[in-house]
DNA sequence: GTCTATATACCGATAGAC
DNA sequence: GTCTATCGGTATATAGAC
């Protein structure tokens, strides 16, 4: 007897999918019991089986599913930008606030769980990031090679503003006082100019940071 | 019959929190067992209890002593820093990122065990964390009102400079290609003039990124 | 302060009726 | 596909001898 009146199986597979996430963000993967996700779910444990193999399974499925959905969402946003490297860097920093101020859980799951997979599933996931990075770095040594950017390490650099820009969905909230565009213009400017603002060579910084008000 | 012959009771205590720190680290607080941390100490399980008063306590003397460590070692960085706001931001920088990279089982289990806290015990490091990040707020708010930065929204370019020097010690590795140094000279760079790399208008582009060779 | 033994509870996963 | 019942194992924590 499900709570859901009527509930097909691929409903409650989709149920247990996104109890399951909310709950490993919030509580952990190791702390959620599937008793609890069931019950959330409102179901019996034993019944959670007909639509998962294991606990682990849907740990691997959920963060194997947010990184594929991630690396379409960046290719979309870089096939849309223009062929220049700041064009195409903005475009990725726009593409991957945007995302992650609108997947928290996803991006929790998957970036704090990883050590929760066994060494198969561990080792797909890590492929998939290190396919996200290379996007980035592939973006900063266009931008070298181009002369457009003056960077030393293209790759701790890619791995210090992926930091920097996923940081910011573990503070934002939506009812907050900075909409995701504000984020989003905050964070470009950062990556662009760095936090001292100097003015920036081609006359953009009526859209950096250092044109967003503390009020705003 | 202890592992380490003649080991007082004070041994026993730290080698626990050493073991637990490294254990949580890896596996996860919910995932780590008083019995796999009492055999990694070379004692019963129960015998866990003459030095912890719960799992729980366990975790927060951890995170709470990382803290406040944290906190020291930044004070005295900013204590031993110029009055200038660029040169107190370069102190923040290199004590922060030294303080990491020399500490990540710490900073992990501080950052990623927040939730396995219980309500009192997470409130408590709230509340150090904040005066942490006061401390950058400060330096940033500084620079803004002596006209060094320009800087729209300190706090949020804050969390963004701290989620990014973090990020450093999640690749790091003793043994790699980079120092601890170049470590801290890449994000200063990073920092101060933003991944473009345009020149610094002070003649620091010797050391700035941008003079950090990809082959260093 | 360490040990052995144990209390009490929950865990992931399975069996089999309906 | 959901249910009830349960298996075999492990969890944190405590009791009491030495």
């Amino acid at each position: 007897m499900g709570r859901i009146a009527g509930s097909s199986g691929a409903r409650t597979a989709a149920s247990i999918r996104r109890a399951g996430l909310r709950l490993i963000y919030r509580r952990g993967f190791e702390a959620m019991s599937l008793r609890e996700l069931a019950a959330e779910v409102g179901i019996q444990a034993a019944s959670l089986y007909n639509h998962i193999r294991t606990k682990q399974d849907l740990l691997f499925d959920l963060i194997r599913e947010h990184m594929e959905r991630l690396l379409a969402h960046t290719d979309l946003a870089l096939a849309a930008a223009p062929a220049g490297a700041e064009d195409r860097l903005r475009a990725f920093v726009a593409s991957h606030v945007t995302y992650h101020l609108e997947r928290k859980h996803e991006v929790f799951v998957a970036n704090f769980e990883l050590r929760a997979l066994d060494p198969r599933h561990f080792a797909a996931i890590v492929a998939l990031r290190r396919a996200y990075e290379e996007k980035l770095v592939a973006v900063l040594d266009l931008g070298v090679a181009r002369g457009e950017f003056r960077i030393g390490d293209t790759r701790i650099t890619a791995y210090a503003i992926l930091a920097m820009l996923t940081g910011a969905c573990t503070w934002y909230k939506p009812e907050g006082r900075l909409t995701k565009q504000e984020v989003v213009a905050l964070h470009t400017g950062l990556v662009m100019h760095g936090c001292l603002g100097l003015a920036p060579t081609e006359g953009r910084s009526g859209t950096g940071l250092a044109a967003l008000s503390r009020d705003s």
